[in-house]
DNA sequence: TTTATTTAGGATAAATTTGTCCGAAATAAG
DNA sequence: CTTATTTCGGACAAATTTATCCTAAATAAA
């Protein structure tokens, strides 16, 4: 459904998050580790993520990543997601016609936008403290 | 959403019924003119659709792929994005985790069982008939 | 200021997916 | 039987995604 960056980023974020919630700074090894994803490209990952404004990057020694607090609430995952795989998830049709659209329909498009709304509705409506509250409760684990 | 080669699949399935329901037998190369899909790409999908048993294949001059018209009403939207991209789709955790499941959700979990059921029932209830009919109605075009 | 630590970022490599090439096998027709 | 046509299937190539390596830049602390 994801990509495996888009995966570990979603995972990276929520981890960044709960750590964030007790005013901790994570470094990159410790997420890399808590999210069993690949170090190096973890880091290009968490690196986008800055860039789009959603973490907070440190460097130097107490360096490492957070979240503002006060936007963990704000954060979607349709945010991390549109940052990491943008919007293709989302956009085109379910047969990759190009010259399909509402007026011009595949036989299947319609079925497609319902599918998709839905997605799209869920990650909008899913935040990020939501998901990092979820995880804090031991519900639930971000490891394998 | 889909891999390349199951959009290729998809739309190559829908013009060979459209063809069998006129009782015409339709080569690669015209399967893959019209599907705008690479020719020798678009053989090895047809190659694993037929020994998954969706459509038929006949070598020799006058050959090309067919699809039994009684089975054209049977087969499912599923039935051929099973056949190509297997269940990858609707199995496993929306976030990769592998120990995810009803008993351990991650966070995300009920949200992405919710909707990936949307799509296997979607799927599972589109038949090819309803496919190439809409197509044939000139509705759609299933180029670029 | 020096040192140690941590992220940034470019170059490169491995793995996967997508796409190509070509000869073999089947088969219809002359 | 020979030939032309068409799918089969293996090997190979290109593109994309995933992953690694290494140096630079920032920065906290001694």
């Amino acid at each position: 459904m994801f990509s495996k960056a888009c995966e570990y980023g979603i995972k990276a974020t929520i981890y960044i998050a709960v750590k964030s919630m007790r005013q901790e700074r994570v470094s990159l090894k410790e997420i890399a580790e808590e999210v069993n994803s690949p170090v190096a490209f973890t880091a290009k990952i968490l690196q986008s993520l800055a860039k789009s404004g959603i973490i907070d990057s440190h460097k130097g020694p107490t360096g490492g990543f957070q979240i503002d607090e006060s936007k963990i609430d704000t954060i979607k995952l349709h945010d991390i997601v549109h940052a990491i795989d943008g919007d293709k998830i989302f956009v085109g049709c379910g047969l990759g016609l190009e010259q399909c659209d509402a007026s011009q329909p595949c036989p299947v498009h319609e079925k497609f936008v319902g599918i998709r709304d839905n997605l799209k509705i869920m990650l909008q409506n899913t935040s990020l403290y939501e998901l990092a509250t979820g995880l804090d409760i031991g519900l639930t684990h971000l490891k394998r």
